[in-house]
DNA sequence: ATGAAAGCGCTAACAT
DNA sequence: ATGTTAGCGCTTTCAT
C-alpha cells in the first residue's frame, strides 16, 4: 500500500473497440465485464483477473492470450468502481483550487495532471471559490471518494494557524490520512501532526529578493497590495518584500487589502489613488493577477504604469510577459509545484525538490 | 436513468467529523461503513441505507433520527465507488481538455465545474496534449470509469471529418453512448449519428462580424494566423472574417499555419514579418492566445501593434484586456459553454442555450 | 498454474 | 414500514 498503482493494467494494450460484439447490443447494452471475458475465453473469472492486471506473471502463455483475446474483442475496459471497491482503494486524487479559471491554478493542476497520467491515475476538481465552508462540504464529500490523496492549494490550509482553534477541516484532513490517503497542501500547515505534506514556496525569499532589487533600482517608496492579514501566501510575500526593499533603502509605506482576484487589485489600486500616489511610486501586487488588475486601474485613473507609476508582481503567470510595459515579477515553477504534489502522494519516501523562485525585472519597473 | 443524482444524499447535512468513534482506530483504520452505521443505530441495513439516500421517505421518525445519529458519530460518507457499483452508474463527468493551464480551456472547465457541483457531480479532467493517440488512450481509460458523460473539449472531435474515415475514436465514442454515458463535444462533430450533442460557438459568425468591423475601420489587408488546415474551429474562424473582410471591401492576403498555443502565434507573425509587412495591415489571430503571441513577435521585430501592425483575436481571455494595446477580439462566454456542456450531460430534453458572441474593439485595432 | 468462492460496501428487489 | 437477501463487477484468499 501507499505506492499507486496502475488504475488498470491494460491501459496502453492497443485494443480496438470497433470490435464486432460491441456492436452487438443496441439500446441499454451492458459494457463487457470480466465475466463476459472469462466466459468467452472459456477460463474462470480469476484467470481472466489476473491476466487483465499486473498480477505477478503465473498464468500459462496460452490462457494469457485466450484471455487476452477475448477481452480485445469484447472491447472490455474493467469498471474502475468496481475494482475500487474491490480493492479498497479508488485510483483518484482529488485536487481543490480556488478557481480553475485562475492562471496560478491552471498551472498548478496542468502539473498534477501530467504526474496523475503517468501513473495512469484520474484527477477529479474541485472548487472552493475560497469559501471555507464551501471547502468543508466538498471536503466531506471528497472522503467518500476514497482518493489515494488530496492536494489542497489555496485553501484555508493557507492560514496562519491560530495555536488551539479547531478548525474543523482539520479533523476532516486527519480522517483522511488515517485512512490511508495522504493530504498535501499548498503552504505549511501549522498545526500538522497528522501526515500532510507540504508543498513550499519560497514566497518571503523572492519576495525579498525582488525588495532589494527594486530598492537597487531605485525605488524608495512602495505601495503593497495583498489579501487579508492571516493568509500565509499574501503575508509571507508582503513581509518579504518589505523586508528586502527595507534593507535597500526603501520603506513600504501602506498596505492595501483585499483578496487574491484581479478586481481585488483594481480596487485596492484605486483606493490607493483616491489617497494619492506619487510619481516615482512602486506598487507590489502579492500576485501577478492581482498586479495585472492593479495596472488596469492605474490606467484607468489615466497614469502610466512605468515611469510614473511602477508596478511589479509575483507568480510569472504567462499573461504577465505579455502586457505592456511586461510586468516585473517573481517566477514560480507553478507547473512543477504540481507535478511535486502529485509525487508527494504517490512516493512513500517523498522529499520536496527545489522550486527555484526568481526576480524578473521587466518594464514594468525602470531604473529610476 | 438520464438524469443525474446527487452522489450522496447527504452532501449537506452538516455532519461534525470530529466526533469521538473517529479518533478511535489508529493506524490502518478503516472508515465507518453502512453496516458499521446500521448496527450502531440498531437498525437494518436497508433501513440504514434508505435514510441516508434520498430515496422517498419511508422511515420512521425515530429510525431515521436514530439512523442519522450513528452515522453521524462515525463519521460515516458513503463510499462512493460502492454506490457507483451497486448502483451501475457513477457520479462523475469526465472533462477532456487538451491543456487545463490554457485560459480558454480553464474557464470552460470552470463552467463545467459550476454545474457539477449544483448536482453533485465529480469532475475529473484529463489533458489530451492535442495528441489524438493520448486522446484516444485516455478516452479507453475514462471508459472504464463508466461516466455518466464526457465532455470533448479540444480534441480530435473538432475536425471536419472525411467522409467514411473511420476514427478509432468515433467507436469508443459510440461505445459510451451505447452504454447509457451522454457525450458532448465541443464544436459540431460530423458525423454524429450516435447521441452525441455539440456545443456550437458561433465562430463563423462572429468571425464575420469582426472581419466587417475591421473593414470599417478601414482596414484592407489582413494577415492570418490560425490552425493546421481541417481543425473546425480555426477554420470557421479564418473563413468567416475573410468573409466579413472582404464584404467590406479588405483582404486577407495570406494565412500562416501552427496550432492554438502561444508560441505558435509568436512563430507564425515571425514568418510573415520575414516576408515583410506593410504598416497598416491587421492581423488576425484564430485565438486570442494566438494573437498575443503574434503581438510579442511584432513587439521583438521591434515593430508597433496598432496603427503600424493592427491585432485582433477570438475568445476575450482576461489577459487580452490587459495587454497594452489592448486586443480586439470577440467575446465568447466560455464559463457558460461549459455550463452548458454539464446541462446537456445531465438534462434529457436539452437544447443549447444561445451562447452570444460579442465583436469588443480595443486599441490594438485604431481606425485608420 | 487454475478455479471456487468469499468478500468489498452498497442498492434494490422481494418478503414480511 | 422494516428486514432479508441477492446481486453490482471485481479481487483475492484458499483449495486443488
Amino acid at each position: 500500500m501507499g505506492t499507486a498503482q496502475p488504475v488498470d493494467g491494460n491501459y496502453a494494450r492497443g485494443m480496438t473497440p470497433e470490435s464486432p460484439s460491441l456492436h452487438a447490443g443496441s439500446g441499454g447494452a451492458h459494457a463487457a465485464t470480466l465475466q463476459d471475458v472469462a466466459r468467452e475465453a472459456g477460463v474462470s473469472l480469476a484467470t481472466a483477473s489476473r491476466v487483465l492486471n499486473g498480477s505477478a506473471r503465473k498464468v500459462a502463455e496460452d490462457f494469457r492470450e485466450r484471455v487476452e483475446r477475448a477481452a480485445d474483442s469484447l472491447g472490455y475496459t474493467p469498471n474502475v468502481s468496481a475494482q475500487a471497491t474491490a480493492r479498497g482503494r479508488s485510483p483518484v486524487i482529488a485536487l481543490l483550487v480556488a478557481d480553475i479559471a485562475d492562471p496560478y491554478f491552471g498551472q498548478i493542476a496542468a502539473g498534477v495532471a501530467r504526474g496523475a497520467d503517468e501513473r495512469g491515475l484520474v484527477v477529479t476538481i474541485s472548487i472552493t471559490e475560497r469559501d471555507p465552508e464551501r471547502e468543508n462540504r466538498i471536503l466531506r464529500a471528497l472522503r467518500g471518494q476514497r482518493p489515494q490523496g488530496l492536494i489542497l492549494a489555496a485553501s484555508r490550509a493557507d492560514r496562519t494557524g491560530e495555536a488551539g482553534a479547531a478548525d474543523p477541516a482539520d479533523a476532516e484532513l486527519e480522517a483522511f490520512s488515517r485512512y490511508g490517503g495522504r493530504v498535501v497542501a499548498f503552504g505549511e500547515r501549522p498545526g500538522d501532526g497528522s501526515g500532510t505534506r507540504a508543498i513550499t514556496i519560497d514566497n518571503a525569499g523572492g519576495a525579498e529578493e525582488l525588495g532589494r532589487r527594486m530598492a537597487a533600482l531605485g525605488y524608495r517608496s512602495a505601495i503593497g497590495i495583498g489579501a487579508a492579514e492571516g493568509v500565509r501566501t499574501s503575508d509571507d510575500r508582503l513581509n518579504g518584500f518589505a523586508r528586502g526593499f527595507a534593507a535597500g533603502g526603501g520603506e513600504m509605506s501602506r498596505i492595501h487589502r483585499g483578496d487574491f482576484r484581479r478586481e481585488s487589485g483594481t480596487a485596492a489600486m484605486a483606493a490607493a489613488l483616491a489617497e494619492g500616489v506619487e510619481p516615482g511610486t512602486l506598487v507590489f501586487g502579492m500576485s501577478d493577477v492581482v498586479a495585472l488588475g492593479a495596472m488596469s486601474a492605474i490606467r484607468a485613473a489615466g497614469r502610466a504604469v512605468g515611469a510614473d507609476i511602477a508596478v511589479c508582481g509575483f507568480d510569472d503567470v504567462s499573461a504577465s510577459g505579455d502586457v505592456t510595459p511586461a510586468l516585473t515579477t517573481v517566477r514560480v515553477p507553478l507547473n512543477d509545484a504540481g507535478y511535486q504534489a502529485f509525487r508527494a502522494i504517490v512516493d512513500d519516501d517523498w522529499t520536496q525538490a527545489p522550486l527555484p523562485v526568481e526576480v524578473i525585472v521587466r518594464g514594468s519597473t525602470p531604473g529610476l
